[in-house]
DNA sequence: GCCCCGCTCCTACCGAGGTAGTAGCATCGA
DNA sequence: TCGATGCTACTACCTCGGTAGGAGCGGGGC
C-alpha cells in the first residue's frame, strides 16, 4: 500500500482539488476562506510546495496556473487513517471504532451501515478460507 | 472533549510511559530502540520538550529523573482519532471502518466485537431519546 | 583524594510546514 | 502608449519536531 501523509494545510488543499477535480489558486483560496484566510501567495507557496513533491500538478491556461491532484482521495485517507490506527491501536479496528462511536456523534443510519460493513466483510472473510 | 496532538516520536515515547507507568531516559530509549535507535540525550530532550508543554512530569530519584505521563492514553487516542475522521471524513464513523476495513488485516474476532460495540450503541441511542 | 562514568541540562542545528512580502510579467482599458 | 491590475515566482522568515554534542555534576572504585 502507498503511504503518503498530508499535513494540516496541505491535506486541505488536496481536498479542496478533490472535491473540485481543479482548481485555480485564487479558487482554492477561496474554498479555504470559512476555515482560514490565507494571503494569496500563500496558497501559491503551499500548492508549488505540493508541486514540488508530486503530489500535485498544474497547467498554464493563459496567464493563471489550473492545478489538479495526482493523489488518490482514497488512496491517502486509507493511508492516513490506518497509519494512525496502527500507531495508536496496533491496527486493532475494534479498538478504533470504540473510540470513535465515544468521541463522534453517530447517526442511526451510520450505525446501520456499519452493520452492513461488517456483514459484508464476514462474507468476504468466509469466502477467502 | 480535550484535543490533544502528539507527533510521532512524542506519541511514541507517551507510548511507553503508558505502558510501563514511570520510565527513565535510559528506559525510555530502550523501549523505543527496536524501532528507532536515538542518542541518550535526544529521548532527554524530547522529554523535555514534552514536561515544558505540560504533557509530562518528572521526580528526580537519586540522580535520575523519572518521567510519568500526565494525560490519559484514552483521551489522546480519542482526540486524535476523532480528528482525523472528522477532517478526513467529516466524522462519519461509517467511511472511517470502510476504508480500515480494506487497509488492515481484521480478524473474525474483532468483527464479531464490532458487532457488539455497534448492538450496544444502538441501545444506547434508543434509551437516549 | 582523585578520576572515570553516567546522567541531566543547555545549546545548536536541520528540515518541513506554514505564512507572506516583493519583484516581475502579462494584459486590458484609457 | 502607458499605467493599473492581477497573477506567478522567488525569497525570507518563524515555529516546531527531531537530533545530538558538550558542559557540568555527583557517586563509586581505586
Amino acid at each position: 500500500m502507498v503511504k503518503v501523509q498530508l499535513a494540516e494545510l496541505q491535506l486541505a488543499i488536496m481536498q479542496v482539488l478533490w472535491e473540485k477535480d481543479e482548481a485555480t489558486v485564487a479558487e482554492v483560496r477561496e474554498a479555504l476562506k470559512p476555515d482560514r484566510s490565507l494571503a494569496h501567495t500563500t496558497v501559491g507557496t503551499m500548492l508549488a510546495k505540493l508541486e514540488a513533491s508530486g503530489h500535485v500538478a498544474h497547467r498554464t491556461e493563459g496567464r493563471v496556473n489550473v492545478y489538479r491532484s495526482l493523489l488518490e482521495q482514497e488512496q491517502v485517507s486509507r493511508s492516513m487513517i490506518t497509519d494512525l490506527a496502527e500507531r495508536l491501536f496496533h491496527g486493532n479496528v475494534a479498538d478504533v471504532m470504540c473510540h470513535l462511536l465515544d468521541g463522534c456523534e453517530v447517526t442511526p443510519e451510520e450505525l446501520s451501515r456499519l452493520t452492513q460493513l461488517i456483514q459484508d466483510k464476514e462474507r468476504e472473510l468466509k469466502h477467502d478460507r
